[in-house]
DNA sequence: TTGTAGGCGTTATCAG
DNA sequence: CTGATAACGCCTACAA
C-alpha cells in the first residue's frame, strides 16, 4: 500500500501538496496539481480512510440506530437516508436494537469520541443520557419518526393523519369503525397507540363515541393483525371498516379477513398505515406516510448542522396523505 | 475528552500500562490494573475507536454489500449478521446497491485501505475486480447466497430446494404444474431463474414435461407476482399449483388468486420460497431458506477466517426444508 | 505556491 | 511487570 509519502517522492513534491491535491485545495498550481495527480495514478494510491479520519478529527460516517425487528418499512427509510448521501462521501455505521436493553447499548455508544460525525435513531425513543450527552456536545443527533422536545426530528403528525383515515372511512358511510393500532414506540410497553387518538378524535367529530371493544392494540406483524382482525369480526356488533396501524398488520387483517369469507371492500374495508411497497403492490388502501422522504429529509438535517453548527433545534413535519386503493368501499347494505 | 496520557498521569503510570489495561494483557499486576481502572473511572474515559483502528491497523468492522431493493428477506440476513456479532466489537458498515453501477461502486470501495476488516456480500454477485483484488489481499469477504468459485460462499442448494418444492405439489396429486420464478442475481438482467432447473428436474423424474406456458420469470415484488399468476390462470389449462421464487412475489400471487375468486388452498396450491416473517405470519406454505442461520454462518465464517487467516477457501451449503402451512392442497378435483 | 514539522491517540517494541 | 519511545498516515499551520 503506497502512502502520501510514496506519492510525494515518485512526484518529487512535498506530502503538504499532495494532501493539498487530495483536498482539492485551491493553494496548488495547475503543473503540480498535474504531475501529483499522475503520481497518484502511477502508483494506484488512494489515501486511508482512518488515517484521514485520525488526522482530521472526522469520520465522514453517520451512524443509524434502528430496531432490528422493524418492519418492512424500516427498508424504505434506509432508502430515504441512501437517497440523500448518494453524491457525498458519507458512509452509513448500522446499530440495530432488538430490545429496551439493545437500545440502551447503541445509544450509550452512539458516536462515542467521534466514531461518527451524526446520527440518525429511527422509531425508537433515545434513552435519557443520550439526549443529554448529544445536546451537551453538539453531536447532530436527528431522529425520525419518534420524538424528544430537545433533539432535532423529522416526523409526521400521527394524530391527523389518523384523523383523516378514519374520517375517510366515515365519510364513505361506514358506522361502525374499528381500529387495530399499533404502540408508537417498539421498546415501550406502555407506549400508546399510534393512531387512538386521531381516530376517536374522527369518531367524536362525527358525533359517534368510540367503542372500546371495537379498538385493539397489537403486537406489531402480520400475525397480530390477523388475529385481531378476527377478535373484532367476532363481536356483536362487528366494525365494517378497520383502520390499521401497520402495513404488516393490515396485511395480516387482510388475509384474515378473506379467510373468513368477507370479501374486501365489499363486505369490509380496511386501511393501513405507513405505506410500505408490498402494500402498495397489492393495492392496500393506506394512510401514506412518506417514509422515503422521511429518511431523506433527516440525514440532509444532519448534514446541514454538521456544515452550519449551532443551529437551533427545530422539528420538521412532513404531510400525510391517503393512498387510495381497493381495500375501502362503502359500507355494505344490511 | 480525556485521553490515554490523561489517565497515565491520573493514575501516576506510563500510556504503556494503561494501554495494556485497556487490552486485557495479562502483563499487569492487580495492583496496577485496579488503579488504572479507578483513573479511568474517575475520569470518565473511553478510547478512541478511531485512534485505536489506526494505532492497530484494524477497524473492528465489517463491510455489508447488499442490494437495496432488496425485499423483506434482507432483513433476515441482516438480523443473523447481528446475531454473530452482537457479544463481539464489531459493528457494521452498510452500503447499498440499486443497480449494476452502484454494485459496481461498492464493490471498488469495499474495505479499501482498511477501513473494514472483512466483508460480507449479500444476496448479488461481485464485480471481477472485486474478486481480483480479495483473493489478492487476502481479504475475508463471504458471498452470502450468491457463487463465485474464488470466494468464500454460504448459501444453499436452489436446485434441490425448488426441486423438492415442486415434487410436494406432485405428490399431492397436482398435474399441472406452474411456475412463477425469479432471477438469481437483481443486477444480472441475463440471469437465470433460481428455481427453474430445481422445477423442472422435478417435472422430468415425474415423467412430465415443462410446458413453458406455465413458467414465468416476474420481476421482484408482489405486484409482479400476481400480474403472472393471472398470466398463469388465464391460459387453456391453467395450473393447480404453482411454485413461486420469492415471498413478495408469492403474497402477490394469493392476493390475485383470491381477487379472481379462487380459493386457496382449495382451488389452487402455492409455494413460496424464502420464508419471511410475512409470509410465516399469514400462513404461507415455503420452501424455507434459512436466512437468518445464512446471514450468522457467513458472519462466523468472517470472523473465524480473521482469526485464522490463510485457510482455505471453502463454500458452506446449509439445508432448506419445506415449511408446510396452509396454501396448498390436493388439486380439486374436476 | 510549496516544503517542513508538529500533532492527532493508540499500540507495540524495547529496555529496564 | 513497567515506562519510554517510535511508529501508524494524514492534515494543517507556519515558514520559506
Amino acid at each position: 500500500m503506497p502512502t502520501i509519502m510514496d506519492v510525494a517522492r515518485a512526484a518529487g513534491v512535498g506530502i503538504g501538496t499532495v494532501s493539498r491535491v487530495l483536498n482539492d485545495s485551491p493553494l496548488v498550481s495547475q503543473a503540480m496539481r498535474q504531475r501529483v495527480l499522475a503520481a497518484i495514478e502511477r502508483l494506484g494510491y488512494e489515501p486511508s480512510p482512518i488515517a484521514r479520519a485520525f488526522g482530521r478529527g472526522r469520520t465522514d460516517k453517520l451512524e443509524v440506530l434502528i430496531p432490528v425487528f422493524a418492519e418492512a418499512f424500516a427498508l424504505e427509510i434506509l432508502r430515504g437516508i441512501e437517497d440523500a448521501l448518494v453524491d457525498t462521501d458519507y458512509t452509513l455505521l448500522m446499530r440495530t436494537a432488538a430490545n429496551a436493553a439493545e437500545r440502551e447499548r447503541v445509544c450509550d455508544e452512539c458516536g462515542v469520541r467521534g466514531r461518527a460525525d451524526g446520527a440518525l435513531v429511527v422509531w425508537m425513543a433515545p434513552t435519557q443520557a443520550f439526549v443529554e450527552r448529544v445536546s451537551q456536545d453538539g453531536f447532530p443527533a436527528v431522529l425520525v419518526n419518534a420524538e424528544h422536545p430537545r433533539l432535532w426530528r423529522v416526523g409526521v403528525d400521527h394524530d391527523s393523519a389518523a384523523e383523516r383515515a378514519a374520517a375517510y372511512c366515515l365519510g364513505l358511510g361506514h358506522e361502525r369503525m374499528g381500529l387495530i393500532d399499533r404502540r408508537v414506540d417498539p421498546f415501550e410497553p406502555l407506549s400508546p397507540g399510534i393512531c387512538q387518538r386521531g381516530f376517536e378524535t374522527a369518531l367524536a367529530t362525527a358525533g359517534r363515541a368510540a367503542a372500546a371493544d371495537h379498538e385493539r392494540l397489537a403486537e406489531p406483524g402480520a400475525a397480530a393483525g390477523a388475529f385481531a382482525l378476527d377478535e373484532l369480526l367476532a363481536g356483536p356488533e362487528p366494525p365494517t371498516a378497520v383502520i390499521v396501524g401497520s402495513e404488516a398488520q393490515a396485511l395480516g387483517a387482510l388475509a384474515a379477513a378473506r379467510a373468513s369469507g368477507k370479501r374486501v371492500p365489499q363486505d369490509l374495508s380496511l386501511v393501513g398505515y405507513n405505506d410500505t411497497q408490498v402494500g402498495r403492490d397489492l393495492g392496500l388502501t393506506t394512510m401514506r406516510v412518506p417514509l422515503r422522504e422521511l429518511g431523506r429529509v433527516a440525514t440532509e438535517t444532519v448534514l446541514s448542522v454538521l456544515a452550519e453548527p449551532g443551529m437551533p433545534v427545530a422539528p420538521r413535519y412532513l404531510p400525510t396523505e391517503l393512498a387510495v386503493r381497493r381495500t375501502c368501499g362503502p359500507p355494505p347494505r344490511v
